[in-house]
DNA sequence: AGTGGAAATTCATATATATGATATAATATA
DNA sequence: TATATTATATCATATATATGAATTTCCACT
């Protein structure tokens, strides 16, 4: 089914704008997967005649989509639908910087286990599952210049990653976003983070190699979906002795006025 | 002087768009503070006669400014320069919530100490100064709920304050990027934060009340102006033990792509 | 087979114009 | 005077259209 082959009703009428009705409908198209990651969405030209709207109201949707992240203009080519990759992900999810710069390096990863568990309470209510149904529990390491400053902890639902196993976790040749996209059809859209600080437990400071109580930064990341369905608990436990979580605010703006 | 008794010149030819070119006189009239916070700014038409376009590329202009965040429009009344204000800090620069919950609630501010004292080198450095000069130092304890949590430590150069006083700073009556705002023509544009987990010092277990060496969450945040002139340097020592800090990404992508 | 250039495709910019929505100001009316 | 109505100003939405810029495709030519 192309999105070619669908109708659309846009209500000129309705007190919501014709262009965000089609930024809507374009977006549930995205939602219910009918636009895929990296496909080409169909012309402008095309998309007037779906909409039965000018093109300049096209172009405003199309816009807010874009500087929503979810579509990529490319002039000349087409408009994309985003995806994950190495590319993209460098600073989208990445915060952290040598002590006195600004610069969000690459990260090095290194895997240390996978296991399969009872998820806690807690796991259970953030992922909204049967408390003490399976989950996958992955541990990384992440550093920087070769010295390891992060153990991260990812918690995922077995039920969604049905066929998920430690060998096709290892031998991914992208990110880890990228292998929920691509292997599992989980598109990951949006993250929140809390974070504390905490001193280092047992396992903590042998995996990060730092003394008992040292002081870490622990984050607790929330990875979501389009309609914020929560996918991944990840938690980050980070020794900031070189490094810093670096989060820039441009403008004079926060999330809201 | 008013912005209306400018001329601007576009040039149609440029490699660069007109909008954006038109984007950038105005942000420089926000610059150089020929349009001031809260200002109403021309109308539509106005700017049209103004740089000599058409509706359109106004508005594309402004709209630009204001995904910003300089200018806020309103329907039927006007678009205005921004303004910081208690209504505008809310979520803008405060990023605490309470365990559990997502609700950045306004914080309880109380007033320390306010000295002035000799810059040290990194001061100095940050804040673009001659090494020694002298600066402010204030102290401030923010809580949720009656219970403080944060110590705050605002460092600013007394040459860029020059008849700042400790009761002209205590009996503000709205923000602190507000009096610097209205009082010293100095608007904070933007932010940006370095965290790091630390252990309490002496000073800081007594102030926030919690054991030495308890894990403390620090927060070095540099306040700076259009042009990227740093004027504040702001060091929060947060004890995260009931509270989170909480940055939420709303869609797929960082600062760039 | 390889190269260069023209053509086609697609998004980007810009103009001109009309109508609607929202907030304030001015006016008329009770 | 107080209230309701009308007018005005301003931004918001939408259409129609023309030209430009970037990228790929294709074809003629060597």
């Amino acid at each position: 089914m192309s999105i070619t082959d669908l109708t659309f009703n846009i209500d000129k009428d309705s007190k919501t704008p014709m262009w965000l009705q089609i930024r809507n409908e374009l977006f549930n198209c995205l939602y219910r997967d009918e636009l895929r990651p990296g496909q080409l969405i169909p012309n402008e030209k095309t998309l007037v005649e779906l909409f039965n709207v000018s093109i300049g109201t096209v172009r405003k949707a199309v816009g807010a989509l874009e500087k929503e992240g979810f579509l990529i203009r490319k002039q000349g080519l087409g408009t994309f639908v985003f995806q994950h990759d190495k590319s993209t992900f460098h600073f989208a999810y990445f915060h952290f910087a040598l002590n006195g710069t600004e610069d969000v390096t690459y990260p090095d990863v290194e895997f240390i286990s996978f296991e399969t568990k009872k998820a806690t309470k807690y796991e259970a209510e953030t992922l909204n599952i049967p408390s003490g149904s399976n989950v996958y529990q992955i541990f990384n390491k992440l550093g920087i210049n070769k010295k390891n400053y992060i153990i991260d902890r990812i918690v995922i639902s077995q039920a969604k990653f049905p066929m998920l196993t430690e060998e096709i976790f290892k031998n991914r040749t992208n990110t880890i976003y990228n292998l929920y996209q691509n292997k599992f059809n989980i598109f990951i859209t949006n993250c929140s983070e809390k974070l504390k600080a905490i001193s280092a437990d047992k396992t903590i400071s042998s995996l990060l190699n730092v003394k008992l109580d040292s002081p870490i930064l622990r984050i607790e990341r929330i990875g979501q979906t389009y309609h914020n369905e929560t996918i991944e608990l990840r938690t980050s436990f980070v020794h900031t002795r070189d490094i810093d979580y670096v989060n820039t605010q441009n403008s004079t703006f926060g999330d809201t006025f």
